[in-house]
This record gives structure tokens, sequence and C-alpha cells, in this order.
DNA sequence: CTCTAGTTTTGCAATAGATGCAACTTTGCA
DNA sequence: TGCAAAGTTGCATCTATTGCAAAACTAGAG
């Protein structure tokens, strides 16, 4: 339980040499061709493996569109941690922030080839919501965690709102083609509203024409 | 373009039947025998028809859990329109309500069967995720129509954050198996929180332990 | 009532993702 | 060097989904 750093593997190193192999063929194809468009048989041929040993990497061909971005949110996640001092609310919107960067920073690197892919296809776009819901259920425990009496509906309404928020920002902005620094500042009005509330919008409270 | 009321039609009558007796068949033997145990053929066969035929009413055994789900909230969608004298966030809130009145009434009804099943099947959870993601545009249309000058993050911010809200916490009580009236009392609260940020819940402003 | 044109329902075949199984290799280590 | 665990692969099989074309059915026009 105690064994992450320094310590590959000869055999654990192999495993991520092919694993990225796969990861890579298939993006590239995808780009390429398209998703539907690209079978396993050609992302194992692509990679060099057996169509069957696919499945001993990724449960299915959708996943393998995320693994680098799992890859990132697992780094993410490990700075998910409390900083002494700090207010819950504080800790949660560097949190926030710092899932952000980590969006921003694929949004510019991969950008184009997985965006659209993701967006066009809806058993993909699925999959991505399903892993926002995963982020979200890691907000709460963070919540619960920080706060130890927190009411439960208040953590979990909180996580929802919180990326709820940035979600449809994110989501639309990609939609858009935002440049990284007008999706940060969009952002940046997101968590505003997120922290200060839909009161916080005038345009909300002023009588509709 | 103007024909909805009063007429049927003979044909299109028959069509419906059939839709429906497809849809009851399908959701009487998931909530038999499971989701993934029962094949197309067997739905079929239940509703009397050819497997094919199963494709031409929907696009894929996915799509027949949300039939009944699909038509309330069709439903829904038509109450989603302004009322004078409100202001924009009073009609978001109604809107809401009403939203979370028709989502509490089907969880009372169909409850269980349902309820598990999306909450079971990781491809059923993100179709419905994928629902949500429909409303939350719906939402971004009805708050644009209703602020003319409104900043588009704003709306875009403000119906995220409403959606993910509400979603996370219709989603927890379900999970947890809440009564109509506690989920009611929890839906307030986080309604309340949406509205006012999270600044606006105390114990994330109280310095952790 | 009957026939025609249009619509639906079917049957059949083919594709592709996913999974279980068992044989075959490779690798780590005594 | 030799064994046992771990990783690969080939093969058979299931199931969802789609294209195509024949068969069955229905609404109306004669």
């Amino acid at each position: 339980m105690d064994e992450e750093r320094a310590r590959p593997g000869l055999r654990e190193r192999k495993k991520q040499r092919t694993r990225q192999a796969i990861a890579t063929a298939a993006l590239r194809l995808f780009a390429e061709r398209g998703y539907e468009e690209t079978t396993i048989a050609d992302i194992a041929a692509a990679a060099d493996i057996a169509p069957r040993t696919f499945f001993g990497y990724f449960p299915s061909k959708e996943d393998v569109v995320f693994a680098e971005i799992d890859d990132r949110l697992a780094e993410v996640s490990e700075r998910l941690r409390r900083t002494p001092g700090e207010t819950p609310m504080e800790t949660i919107r560097r949190s926030i922030v710092d899932v952000l960067n980590a969006v921003v920073a694929e949004h510019a690197e991969y950008g184009a080839i997985q965006v659209a892919l993701v967006l066009e296809r809806p058993a993909l776009r699925a999959r991505a919501l399903q892993r926002l819901t995963d982020a979200q259920d890691a907000i709460e425990a963070l919540l619960r965690d920080l706060c130890p009496g927190i009411p439960e509906i208040d953590a979990v309404a909180a996580s929802g709102i919180a990326v709820g928020g940035m979600q449809a920002v994110v989501a639309h902005c990609r939609r858009e083609g935002y440049d990284p620094v007008s999706m940060r500042t969009a952002l940046d009005r997101a968590v505003h509203v997120v922290e200060h509330g839909l009161v916080s919008v005038e345009a909300l409270s002023r009588p509709s024409p």
C-alpha cells in the first residue's frame, strides 16, 4: 500500500509503454479516419498487439479516448488535499483552480482532436459526463473531510453546484472555440457566480421586458 | 405543423400502442431479470414483434428505459414559459420547482425499478446525464429569452449551476432512499444554495479543524 | 368491393464490440 | 536453470445495430 514512488518495476514499465502505445495509436487513428470508422482491430494493428489484448488495457473502445485525460486528473486529485490555515471555501476554490488549470492545459495541448471527437459522438459525451460525476463525488468527499459537521445536503449541493457551473462553462467555451485566455476569464466569472449565487447575476434580478 | 390536438389517426394510434407495448414489456423484463440479462430478442418476444422492428421504435436498447421519463419531461418543458411581472430569478425558481415536481412524482410512481436500474448500469447513468445537459441547454435558452442583454457566460454558468445543484441532490436522495418529503426539504435547501452561493453555507467559511 | 400506392414489419446477412476460456509466452526470482 | 505468476493471444460466442429487399398491411381512389 506504500510503494508508489521510485519503483516502476521492469515489468510494470513495459505495461505502461504498451498502454501509451495503444492510446497514441488510437487517438491518431480517430483523428485520421474518425471514431466509429476505426475498429479495435485497426488500433491493435497500429499498436502492434493482438486485438484481444486491447481489452486487457482498456475496458472499452470509449475509454481509450480518456486515457490521457484520466492520467492528468489522477495527478490533480493528488493535490486535492487540505492546507492548514485555509478556510474550506478557499480550499475548494484552490482545488477548482487546480483542476481548471489541468483542463485548460489539456485543451491547449491535445485540443481540437479530442474536443471535436467528444463533442460529436453521443457515446463519448456521455462517458465524459460520467467522469464529471466522479469528480463531483471526490469534491463532496473533500468537503466532508474539511468540514466534519457539514450538513449532508449542503455538501452534496455545494459540490454539484461547483462542478455543474464549471462544466457548463468549459463545455461552452470549447464549443465556441474560445482561446485559453478568454476561457480563463470566463471561468473566473463562473467561480464568482458559484460562490455568490444566482442573486449575484444582476440581469436575473431585473424584471423581464 | 399545426395538427397536434384531437387527431391521432388510426394508423398513428397503432404505432403509439406498439411503442407503449415495447416500453412496458422492456421495463418489466428489466425489472425481473436485469438490464443486460434482457436481450432485444426477449423484449421483442414479450411485445410480440420481430426483433428487427424494435429498432423502428427506439434507436437503441438504452433509449427504451427513458421512454416514459422523456414523455413526462416533454410535458414539463411546455410549462417553461415566462409569466408577466415575474423577475427572471423568480421564473427560474418556479421552473425548477415545476421540473422537480415532475421528478418527485415520477420517483414515487415508477420509483424503485428504474432508479435502481439507472443508478447501477454505467451505460444508463451516462444516458441519464445526457438528458440533463439537454435540460441545461433549455434553461440557458430560457434565461437568454428572459434577460435579453445577459452576458453569455452568466447565462451559461447560471444554468449549469442550477442544474448541477439540483442533479446532485436528486441523485443523492435517490441513492439514499429519501422519501418524497425529505427529498423536498433537501431540494429547497439546494435551491437556496444555488441562489445565494457557496458563501451562504456557513460550514464552508469556518476554518477547518 | 378491389386494386394501387405508400407504409410497416420482417427475415437475413454482415459488422463490430465485448467476454470467457484455454493454450502459449514471457518475466521475476529462488 | 526451472517453476510459478503474469501477460498475450487465438478462438468461439453473444449481442447490439444496421442495410437491404421481400412480404404484409392500410388508406383511399375507382
